[in-house]
DNA sequence: CTTGCACCTGACGCTAACGTCAGGTTTTAG
DNA sequence: CTAAAACCTGACGTTAGCGTCAGGTGCAAG
């Protein structure tokens, strides 16, 4: 596959392919002609590249932690990092939730308007 | 209270609540000599402008939003925008949790070095 | 052969949420 | 009164994850 197909596949941009190439998240199997061509296990790693940005994670941090979701080796003092990456993202989720409820209570005050209603302070 | 003080206390910077003004996200209850003066329930509302900012939302969307949550009012069009944003939100929160769980897999992997272990093909 | 599409490599543009510096004023402490 | 803080208004810098344009190449079809 060449890296158009991939791309589409995938989801994603061409230009965000070579992107994550540049970041070193990605390699072309080959280059045939200076162009990049790809086998299929790469759709699924586009989709995982976008997933971990899309959890807020760094490129350089997607760098270190690709290579252990793919081989499940993780050198140790990687696991310091990971874990603190783990809490990182407990405490968005935390957040988004505090959020979402706050929406929540907005929403049903606009769907069912309460008269007597105690808006809190903050 | 001036600017500094709320700030330290909301635990942002000078900068960043000038830009908030910028945004019209928040207004100085008046100025003396040029400078803003607040009120104590300034904090809590930079704060709500915080957590609304790590939520994801831009500028523009909390600027709609905050009135809301204020007076607990919700003009009918702003419904829909509103609920589209909770989806979004939902849909973050759900990355989120797979990231997460992504995450576990590897760190327990390495804390329990497992010599049969079938990884994922992501 | 040539048309046309997909691909290539730079390289500049963009947006958001501030950081930071310059140059001047106001408030506060001694 | 005076010097140090704290504040003010621009205005330019920064970072990340791409978008987009320019100018040139490779591959399949008619």
């Amino acid at each position: 596959m060449r890296i158009g197909e991939v791309a589409a596949k995938a989801g994603v941009s061409v230009r965000a392919m070579r992107y994550y190439e540049q970041q070193n998240l990605l390699q072309a199997d080959c280059r045939l002609g200076g162009q990049r061509h790809y086998a299929d296990t790469a759709v699924g790693r586009v989709r995982m590249i976008q997933h971990l940005y899309a959890a807020g994670l760094s490129s350089s941090t997607i760098r270190e932690v690709l290579p252990c979701v793919d081989t499940g080796e993780v050198p140790p003092e990687l696991l310091d990092r990971l874990t603190a990456e783990r809490t990182h993202i407990d405490q968005r989720i935390t957040e988004l939730l505090a959020v979402r409820a706050r929406l929540d209570e907005v929403i049903a005050a606009a769907r069912n308007p309460d008269p007597e209603c105690h808006h809190m302070q903050y």
